[in-house]
DNA sequence: AATTGGCACTTGCAAGGGTCGAGTGCCAGA
DNA sequence: TCTGGCACTCGACCCTTGCAAGTGCCAATT
């Protein structure tokens, strides 16, 4: 074994150690536990150049070692192995996930499961809007001069606004105007649906276009005001269990995960289901998140992500099986979404 | 001014200075910040027959006095006096909530104003279904055997269900059967449509009849399902501030916060839209919340309350102002419900 | 050149001990 | 019924000391 080899494998038992025992870990402790064939002195060494290169740091003169972000990047990158979910745990995944009826029961039931299994705060994207297509829009009226829009997506996502109309309509121009919009919408992305159905209010007479575009804007106006979505939150009480940790940092932390817009730029842009992405510390430049970690993963019926879900916890954080459990119940949420 | 009336009058001043500095309060502290006529030491007395009546206690020997949960109470019942809003909270319940365009933002910028206001976590509990009549319900074909059920209550909030029919069925027959549900359940309230849906298969062809007790059958499930509202969170965070006072009991309080069906309980059954309700300590009987108190106002359009809002925080909270802040904000709610 | 054992050094942490001060309860006197 | 005085209790704070973990460096060994 090299020596390169030796200080790698040296990072990966000090990161090991220490997300097990929460406790800086010093070189004697390191040969006991892992049964590297020298001596601790020569950990020291090892140690030393490793501080030198910003893998880990001291918290102090006289304690041990702790990883740093960088350690922590270098380990993710590199050294850890995926750990394969426990039978449990893939039982777990199926049971709680089955039962689910329609997608808001989906995403709440998957974002109390990610809790449940990392034993970490969990996030869960809605499917985004803006990517996924139109099943149907529905006019209903409410009053003479009152319809509810309602617009289905394929993800089976529906949204509603109440529009006040400028005139009182009849049944007929209502029912002509849902019957139009299905026309040019149905089967459309959200980007398609804006420019086709802008076009429409010239197949109308004058005296109705004003109706028209109130329907058709609060329409647009719901695809793109809504286009930032909605994000479920929980086990953030899972988070306290680290209290001492965040120490006075557990307060905003917890008001971003309040901040559905915070959220969504930390779930960032999902393009394709399959890699679990990993953001250590510091790399969120995110006010309250520089001592967390976030592991993230797109997840969609398709090829293409539609949203994304993910675990915040602390940087000292399981990372294999935080990765595995996040990447299992991505990819579970994605069959169970193409098979609708 | 009589004994008894002294001794309120030193409680009172207990819980006041005592929510005010987090910190034992003794006779002497008393008599300097509140002009009470008297001496330190008869202001020990008056507070020795408090304690033996319960409403305060010593943490330690040597210490100051705390107010027990039954001084709270009595705090809140006899003592306290209203605490009028000032005129930039008043703005800002204005601002805040006149901008909302629908019941989703009315209720998550409630709890977020809320939130705010108090500096503590706030609760609001959606109008519950099964007070609130029907406005419309809405049939739409998605594929020859799949239909969307679209309810819409007459506080405008709308919930959706995809149902699979046991057959394919027609536009026509789906036509008669939204004709026929609008025409017994509009204007009724849960429990009527329960029963009047439930004999509409007799309208039917036999043929027909299994199609249509899938949708009445789902409609149904919605209403008793979804019974048990949803609820929005906000300012977690705010207890986080707390942190030292709750200990370690911040992880229950948390967990319980997103327990809905917990949160529920806790805003308990609003009967009419006026009395803001204090629950304090071990008035709870909830395991996570012994430390917290619960301050809840219903709200709605009418004269019944169709739902909660309240806030939690320590049993050490500011009562007066939190009681006008819930107060005032589920007042204002109902107004903007009312005028709908 | 790499590894190792030894050794001096640093430093946080826990325990012990002493002082201080806030606060109490009680009692005798007004 | 109230008040001043007094002895007492007990946590908070500070200081010291001993301890143990862990380090860095160096000379010796392989």
């Amino acid at each position: 074994m090299s020596v390169d080899d030796r200080k790698l494998e040296v990072l990966r038992a000090i990161v090991e150690d220490y997300v097990a025992t929460q406790e800086p870990v010093g070189s004697k402790a390191l040969v006991d536990r892992h049964h590297l064939g020298v001596s601790p002195a020569t950990i020291r060494n090892d140690m030393a150049a490793l501080e030198d290169d910003g893998y880990i740091a001291q918290p102090h003169t006289s304690a041990g070692r702790v990883p740093t972000d960088k350690g922590y990047r270098l380990f993710v990158d590199r050294l850890s192995t995926v750990k394969p979910l426990s039978s449990a745990e893939r039982r777990a995944i199926q049971t709680f996930l089955d039962g689910a009826v329609d997608l808001d029961d989906v995403v709440s039931r998957t974002v109390r499961l990610l809790a449940q299994l990392t034993r970490q705060a969990a996030v869960v994207q809605y499917p985004s809007l803006s990517r996924s297509t139109v099943r149907h829009v529905e006019l209903v009226m409410l009053a003479p001069a009152r319809v509810l829009v309602v617009l289905i997506t394929d993800t089976g996502r529906v949204e509603q606004r109440i529009v006040d109309l400028p005139a009182d309509a009849d049944d007929a121009l209502v029912g002509e105007l849902r019957a139009r919009i299905n026309a040019v919408a149905v089967g459309q992305d959200f980007a398609a649906v804006e420019t086709r159905v802008a076009e429409l209010s010239e197949r109308f007479g004058p005296e109705d276009r004003a109706t028209v575009a109130a329907v058709t804007g609060t329409l647009v106006s719901t695809l793109i005001e809504r286009h930032e979505d909605r994000v479920a939150v929980a086990g953030t009480g899972n988070l306290a269990r680290y209290g001492q940790e965040f120490d006075h940092e557990l307060e905003p932390l917890l008001s971003a995960l309040e901040e559905h817009v915070v959220l969504l730029r930390l779930l960032g842009e999902a393009t394709s289901p399959t890699p679990v992405r990993v953001r250590i510390g510091s790399e969120n430049a995110q006010s309250g998140l520089l001592a967390t970690s976030v592991v993230t993963s797109g997840y969609g019926p398709g090829e293409l992500a539609l949203a994304s879900m993910g675990v915040v916890g602390p940087t000292r954080m399981d990372y294999p099986g935080t990765i595995a459990a996040v990447g299992a119940v991505a990819r579970y949420v994605s069959k169970i979404l193409a098979a609708h």
